[in-house]
RNA sequence: CGCGGGGUGGAGCAGCCCGGUAGCUCGUCAGGCUCAUAACCUGAAGGUCACAGGUUCAAAUCCUGUCCCCGCAC
């Protein structure tokens, strides 16, 4: 088929990848603009963006899709399909409508669970222990259409939303281009979503990523895990060096107790409001992230230690 | 030119301010001890201290430039 796909980030590259390599043709990328991002403010293209320069497909940045202008653009390609991974636009109906067979959509929860930007560190974070990636058909509502495939996940204890990212990318590629098979064929069926079990997953704020040990130690492992490695939760740790902030990457609840926020031994395994949580991997500012074995060698934290 | 931290035997760190002997916790190898152990003891190998210049009798340490990694902010 004649597509269109707009993304932005890794997550999208995978699907645009398949895609390509399924023999479609990808008359236009769309990506957000490049713009000074990270360290030194240089500018950078998205990931999608160098991918597919990389391999000679236009590759177009529009401030917004709602400039007339775009939409007539965009409407001249004489799409059967458009397909949309996180691109991090609302696209208006005008776009969505443009394509002959409509416009796609892959998305990381089993919906109507955990619509909007970040599922799958909703999913961790509320201590899901199943989810999925599906494909479904835009409308103008917030992720509301119709679904056309799923494939379900598991979340396991040492999950992280990194991990879950990458399995996650590697399932939605492969289910957008076989339910692209289904649409061309014909064969694809459509299935409204439930009205119950809606829940939306915000956008994950840095100022919330900071580590409150009184909370319940369950809570924590969740939190811990569904924000690593991005943004990381955090907390601060004081040494004879002074104090240093520390991201937990990685960790796992334990049944002991202790003062909240005070280490149990001499491995990490920090006494929460309720229970405790082992922390496995840890990264400390200015350096690479380490299992926590490693980050103990160069810093060593004895029991009774209190962490902040 | 947004702010800041870091690059030291295979891993993780200290030493740098106040130049002058290569340190610590591990790992590896050899041997010992033990019914036994992520136990303990003894010994050994392994380093152009990121790179390039400069200052100096002498630079991991001071000065200048370059490359790479990371935290914050965005």
């Amino acid at each position: 088929m004649r597509l269109a796909f707009l993304g932005t980030p890794d997550f999208a590259v995978s699907a645009l990848a398949a895609i390509v390599a399924a023999g479609h043709e990808v008359a236009c990328v769309y990506s957000q603009p490049p713009a000074p991002r990270g360290r030194g403010h240089e500018l950078k293209s998205s990931p999608v963006h160098a991918f597919a320069s990389s391999h000679g497909i236009l590759v177009r940045t529009p401030v917004s899709m709602r400039d007339p202008s775009e939409i007539a653009a965009f409407a001249a390609l004489k799409l059967d399909a458009a397909v949309v991974v996180a691109f991090g636009q609302i696209l208006p109906a005008a776009i969505l409508d443009a394509p002959r067979r409509g416009s796609f959509n892959v998305h990381g929860s089993l919906l109507p669970r955990w619509r909007g930007a970040a599922p799958i560190q909703r999913a961790i974070m509320a201590g899901d222990t199943v989810t999925g990636v599906q494909v479904m058909r835009m409308t103008e509502g917030l992720d509301e259409g119709p679904v056309l495939a799923t494939a379900t996940l598991r979340i396991d204890a040492l999950e992280t939303a990194g991990t879950l990212h990458d399995r996650m990318a590697a399932a939605g590629a492969d289910l957008i281009v076989r339910t692209l098979a289904d649409i061309e064929a014909g064969r694809a069926v459509e299935t409204a979503q439930s009205d119950d079990g809606v829940t939306y997953a915000k956008k994950l704020r840095p100022q919330h990523a900071r580590l409150d040990w009184t909370k319940p130690g369950p809570g924590l492992d969740a939190k811990i895990r569904g924000m690593s490695p991005a943004p990381g939760a955090w907390f601060e740790l004081t040494t004879d060096r002074g104090s240093v902030r520390v991201k937990a990457l990685l960790s796992a609840f334990e049944d002991q107790t202790g003062t909240p926020g005070v280490t149990l031994d001499d491995r990490l395994l920090v006494a929460t409001g309720e229970g405790a949580v082992r922390l496995l991997k840890v990264q400390r500012e200015g350096r690479g992230p380490q299992d926590a074995e490693a980050f103990l060698r160069g810093t060593p934290v004895p029991a009774g230690t209190r962490l902040s």
